[in-house]
DNA sequence: TAGACTTTGTGAATGTGAACACAAGTTATA
DNA sequence: TATAACTTGTGTTCACATTCACAAAGTCTA
């Protein structure tokens, strides 16, 4: 490996090349040059080689590379080869869908977590988890969970992600519509749908 | 206006600034500066020159900016300014969560229909929205509907927005996580949460 | 083995967007 | 009115990302 930083973009991508990787795999192929990825995934070869080309050489000249032994490797440099629990905040309608989202399994997060501040709420079961009160997140830390995911409302976000830095979570998956603000230490994505929406009637 | 091409980072970007200047304008800020608004949005202040210049002359000089005038001229440049009736198809928890989200109404759309493939959910009232069966998914036309949104499983993502482009919808937001292919004149815009998921613990 | 054919990996060229610096316009103050 | 203090709009510079082109390396066939 010659080179020194990994382009942001580059790591950007790296999530669709797997994506499009395991699809790949589940229908059986075992072996895929770039170009037959590029056509998969409607993007460039060049693009794909050159990324890869960051980390090490993965292929093999005049053959292609191994659709496993590639998902592995990226698996690994995006970290995602050692399982990771999560916790998350906010039980509502977006919650739900949140938690019934199957993505989390594939990419070795556990749910293991669910609080809510309605004390109608708490004591219940969704999915075989307890929802428990948001005032016992200080618990996380000896839980070993270090991913927090906010689905309450906007108003209260800031403070939910207080109490999840103050837990010691590493990471932040934030829902809520709003920018929160934590320690550099702590990585915050934000999904904001509005985002998105509010620019597709300019390319309608 | 002397630019020719508005880059995408640009377009991109004007949403949230959008949505910073609503906050600002909620409570009660009537005019703000470049610098102002950058420090909100934790951004810098010649990238909102710079975006804002490729639209026209939006601010005084030695002043500032108009912030309901800029909220104005955003949403004309994003094509927010008329109202649009969009499609919900897969009534699932997902679906749910997108149908209580209140960021549509902010920017103008209005969820008027909601389809699903199930006959136990077909009849079913949610948020005063009768669920019809999907296979009615060609009435859009006639009921001037021009936005679909997609929350069905990935395996019916591909079928959906068939029918959805045969309606003569002209923008799609999908849910599913995957790819969908459809005529260039139809943007469609995935919102993929895996991508983002995925990225997280590299940063971490 | 020789030669045609594939496919990778990467230096170089090109393109695009971010950052900067400053002229030009506006306001405030004395 | 004169001057200092601000703030915008934008030409220029710089940094980063994409695209290209091709050498190097592997495979296949006769």
């Amino acid at each position: 490996m010659r080179y020194h930083r990994i382009p942001d973009e580059t790591v950007r991508r790296l999530p669709v090349y797997l994506r499009g990787l395991m699809s790949m795999s589940e229908e059986g192929g075992q072996q895929v040059s770039s170009k037959g990825l590029a056509e998969f995934l409607s993007t460039n070869p060049w693009q794909i080689r050159k990324d890869f080309s960051y980390f090490g050489e993965f292929g093999k000249r005049g053959v292609g590379y191994d659709v496993g032994k590639l998902i592995k490797q990226i698996k690994k440099i995006l970290k995602l080869n050692v399982g990771r629990k999560a916790a998350l905040v906010g039980m509502g309608n977006l919650g739900a869908a949140v938690l019934s989202y199957p993505g989390f399994k594939t990419y070795g997060f556990d749910v293991s977590a669910v609080f809510d501040i309605n004390p109608k709420k708490i004591g219940k079961k969704v999915n075989k988890i307890t929802i428990e009160d948001v005032s016992k997140l200080g618990s996380l830390k000896s839980r070993k969970i270090d991913l927090g995911i906010i689905t309450v409302p906007g108003e209260a976000a800031q403070e939910t992600a207080d109490s999840l830095v103050k837990a010691g979570v590493k990471g932040i998956l934030n829902f809520a519509p709003c920018y929160v603000t934590v320690p550099k230490r702590v990585k915050v994505i934000t999904i904001d749908i509005a985002l998105d929406l509010a620019r597709l009637p300019y390319y309608m």
